[in-house]
RNA sequence: GGUUCCUUGGAUGAGUGGCUUAGUCAGCGGUCUGCAAAACCGUGUACGGCGGUUCGAAUCCGCCAGGAACCUCCA
């Protein structure tokens, strides 16, 4: 299959022509969420992010399995309950099944990226359902000496690693500045390195998930979860992993090691990266406390938003920047945004309203847009640029509306083609179905002014007005009753 | 402290050696319009600072200043 298609592999800090591995499969594995709480701002941007890339891959011709998984199980928190899982004392908090509460943020999270008009992925693993395969994950490792166990515990022996392999290879470090800096942490004394990471971690009693396994009644590691479903699902081999520029170090980057030192090489071919959403340039983040839900920004509930922005703008709004630079958050950003969008929108409208003339007049550059953003996404996904180049044709449109400039009915066609492939199919911008209850009352007023009107011509003894209204409105379903003081009304349906 | 990276006009945000410009939002002037909105046309100041390489740098190199992410769960 033949493409144009480059983007940057932070594995080798450039940009690379994308060859899949096993043409025309592609194989992408995405690090998804943790579910323990509300879906923020800086959760929609891999979404986003990689939702594109899916489309854009599928709409090229591959046969893509997008996994993206599911994390339930874990990772250690780092605060007053220390060494426990996330999931467990949310749950504890809550009185509540951790399951439940996995299940509960889960839809919330799909309800929230179906908002966004985020595709769902191929599979959608849950590490608690792969504890077996994390398990032998770590037999693996431990079989071939990277790995030791210490009181229930399998660690991740970093220093004989790095002795064959460059442990910091993606993330640009070598383990003397990891030793240099890495944090004392309880259970230190169980490592032979203070580098060294979880594989396997024996549950203390009153940790609630844990399974049993060869070493030890526990859960597994941060990383092993990815490592293991990326292998199960995508093979030994895969082209594409993705996830926010965070988890560069130490997730992604124990992942490599763990593909290593259990297969022999490595697992990925192709690692991306999508940069953070600041707030007041800061990352918005859930340790900041400066993050803003997606549901408060749809609902406009939230201190910091002076107004409500639908799932559209937000998505508009992030696809305004390349994924690889920081996007900063401002009631101001978005609403340019949110203005933005709505005059690529009404131009796809106008495209409806266009009469074909016999030739182009005009304008220019017609045949040149579709190509125009073919490479705009084959250079890295520069989605900022095919935008700007939509925006070039909403131009276009607009002038051929006020009568300045005529179109060929091929030409009319080559449009509607480009919009509906990149806006709808590639960006995913959907058009937006209006706030139901907003636009329920705003009819219902609509039929009022009608019906006042009505009894304006009733008080006139205008009787012809007075019947026309009512039976024009009776025609559409509306049943009207004259009452004593005005009138009621309903839809009969 | 270490690693990686960033600094572009009023706001956002592309661009990485020259050519023709990003684009959007806002502002200003105009066209259109019963009024308004929309649309269209025109429009300003920009590349953090200093030095270097070059015929030529926002773009490459060096230094300085400021900022960020990661090094601890994080998208």
């Amino acid at each position: 299959m033949e493409n144009k298609l480059s983007i940057y592999n932070t594995l080798s800090r450039r940009k690379e022509p994308f060859v899949p591995l096993h043409a025309p499969h592609v194989g992408m594995y995405v690090c998804g969420p943790t579910v323990y709480g509300d879906a923020h701002l800086g959760h929609a941007r891999p979404a986003i992010t990689f939702d594109i890339l899916f489309r854009y891959l599928t709409h090229l011709g591959y046969k893509v399995r997008y996994v993206r998984n599911i994390t339930d199980v874990g990772h250690l928190e780092h605060d007053a309950d220390e060494g426990e899982d996330k999931i467990a004392k949310k749950a504890r908090l809550e009185q509540l099944e951790p399951m439940e509460v996995v299940q509960y943020y889960l839809n919330r999270y799909h309800k929230a990226m179906e908002a966004l008009n985020v595709l769902p992925p191929s599979i959608e693993p849950h590490a608690s359902g792969h504890i077996i395969e994390q398990i032998e994950l770590v037999e693996e490792i431990l079989k071939n000496g990277y790995a030791y166990e210490s009181e229930g515990s399998v660690y991740f022996d970093v220093a004989k690693y790095n002795k064959d392999h460059h442990y910091g290879k993606l993330s640009g470090r070598n383990l003397d500045d990891v030793l240099n800096t890495t944090r004392e942490l309880d259970g230190q004394s169980e490592k032979r390195n203070p580098a060294d990471f979880a594989l396997w971690k024996c549950a203390q009693p009153e940790h609630i998930m844990r399974w049993p396994s060869p070493w030890s009644d526990g859960f597994p590691g941060w990383h092993c979860e990815c490592t293991a479903m990326g292998k199960k699902y995508l093979g030994e081999h895969f082209d594409i992993h993705g996830g926010g520029m965070d988890l560069i170090f130490p997730h992604h980057e124990c992942e490599i090691a763990q593909s290593v030192a259990s297969q022999g090489d490595d697992m990925v071919h192709y690692w991306m990266h999508n940069n953070m959403i600041t707030i007041n340039g800061q990352k918005m983040g859930k340790s900041y406390g400066n993050f803003i839900n997606l549901d408060e920004f749809f609902h406009g509930s939230h201190k910091l938003l002076t107004q409500a922005y639908s799932p559209m703008t937000i998505r508009f709004f992030i696809l305004q920047a390349h994924y690889r630079s920081t996007v900063d958050f401002s009631n101001e950003a978005l609403q340019a945004a949110e203005k933005g969008l709505e005059r690529l929108t009404e131009a796809v409208k106008g495209l409806e309203r266009i009469t074909p003339a016999t030739q182009t007049a005009g304008i220019e550059g017609v045949k040149d847009l579709r190509t125009k953003c073919y490479d705009a996404m084959n250079d890295d996904m520069n989605s900022p640029i095919v935008i700007a180049h939509l925006f070039d044709g909403a131009r276009m449109i607009n002038t051929v509306l006020d009568k300045k400039a005529t179109l060929s009915a091929g030409d009319l066609e080559e449009l509607k083609s480009v919009f509906h492939l990149f806006m709808y199919e590639i960006l995913g911008l959907k058009e937006e179905a209006a706030n139901n209850e907003a636009r329920e009352e705003a009819y219902g007023k609509v039929v009022d002014m009608l019906l006042e009107q009505r009894m304006k011509a009733k008080a006139n003894k205008d009787w012809a007005t007075s019947d026309k209204i009512r039976d024009e409105l009776a025609a559409l379903g509306f049943e009207v009753k004259d009452t004593k003081d005005g009138f009621t009304w309903r839809l009969n349906k």
